[in-house]
DNA sequence: CACTTGACCTGTCCGC
DNA sequence: TGCGGACAGGTCAAGT
């Protein structure tokens, strides 16, 4: 599930929830899922959520209050804070899911998103996917869900080498303004004969991008996604970046895509897929030419596109 | 090396 | 209705 925009949105929800909480305890109902000792998180306090590529950390401390507001404004770059010692590293992979509750969910407000009204999971958590979950001490609870399993939790030390690999092999954020069609043109010819769709899931090319969000923004820069890398112009890198930002960026602004499992941080889906003009829409006609979708197979996954559109 | 396939898991949907 | 197979947002590792 979760691409670029719909950890973002995750993120943007955890953030005005759960940052000065204290964690009480976390419970690992999955131990394949989980990676390393929880315990090192009881009585720490929650100074950040930060998200990278498709990655989102809560960031914890045991410094008191003083912390927090220094820490909320930039999440994203690892500070030099000694006092975040420790990151509670989350991938959602195909279909994690992370719910958080409190008490006052009870009284549930009806809102919406993108117009819709919204699916509201919270009071059917945990259910049986759900692998982890992290206790505050006011009682609310964050629930990691992950049907298929492929997800994970590690808590981890900024200090540790394995993390700052982790971290230091992906690409740039697209959604970054420093980001330019030239520094994703020269990371893209590092794969001259792949063709471009495959190239821009490439985590180490740019961050963030999985298949939905691919075939979007191929759709919105007009090229075709079995297009070599190695064959396109400036004025193709251009339109490719262009196409990613306005994919990325209306993603996150109808809170994600839900194929079938994601929901945001309130266990609510995103609406972005009914603003979709090819992900999904094999057979249907193309909302600017009318002419037909098509779906084709690339590295094992499917691609959508408009062969009349993109070329 | 680059590229492909399989593995990790569970669930749903579609055709016979 | 049942059953087998394909497919699903992601990433690794191993094989060719």
């Amino acid at each position: 599930m979760p691409e670029l925009p719909e950890v973002e949105t995750i993120k943007l929800g955890l953030q005005r929830k759960i940052v000065g909480l204290t964690i009480k305890k976390i419970q690992v109902l999955n131990p394949k899922t989980f990676q390393g000792d929880e315990k090192l998180t009881e009585g720490k306090q929650v100074v950040g959520v930060w998200r990278r590529a498709k990655m989102l950390g809560i960031d914890i401390s045991s410094r008191q209050s003083s912390a927090i507001s220094h820490q909320k404004k930039n999440q994203k770059s690892l500070t030099a804070d000694d006092s975040v010692l420790m990151t509670i590293l989350f991938h959602l992979k195909m279909t994690g899911q992370l719910v958080y509750v409190d008490k006052s969910d009870k009284q549930k407000e009806k809102r919406l998103i993108g117009g819709h009204p919204t699916e509201d999971m919270r009071d059917t958590m945990p259910n049986s996917h759900t692998r982890v979950i992290l206790e505050f001490s006011d009682q609310s609870k964050l629930y990691f869900n992950d049907q298929r399993k492929f997800g994970w939790v590690k808590v981890v030390s900024y200090q540790s080498s394995a993390v700052r690999q982790l971290l230091e092999k992906l690409g740039p954020e697209p959604l970054e303004k420093e980001f330019s069609w030239e520094n994703l043109k020269a990371n893209l010819l590092r794969h001259k004969s792949q063709p471009i769709k495959v190239a821009i899931m490439d985590q180490s090319v740019i961050a963030g991008v999985g298949n939905i969000y691919a075939s979007e923004s191929l759709f919105n820069a007009k090229i075709d996604p079995r297009r070599k890398v190695g064959e396109l112009t400036d004025s193709d890198f251009k339109d490719v970046l262009k196409g990613l930002r306005e994919a990325l960026t209306m993603g996150i602004k109808h809170g994600g895509s839900s194929r079938a499992h994601f929901v945001n941080s309130e266990g609510k889906k995103g609406y972005f897929l009914d603003y979709a003009n090819v992900y999904g829409k094999v057979g249907y006609l193309c909302n600017k030419c009318k002419g037909k979708v098509e779906k084709i197979t690339q590295v094992g996954r499917g691609t959508y596109y408009c062969p009349n559109c993109q070329h």
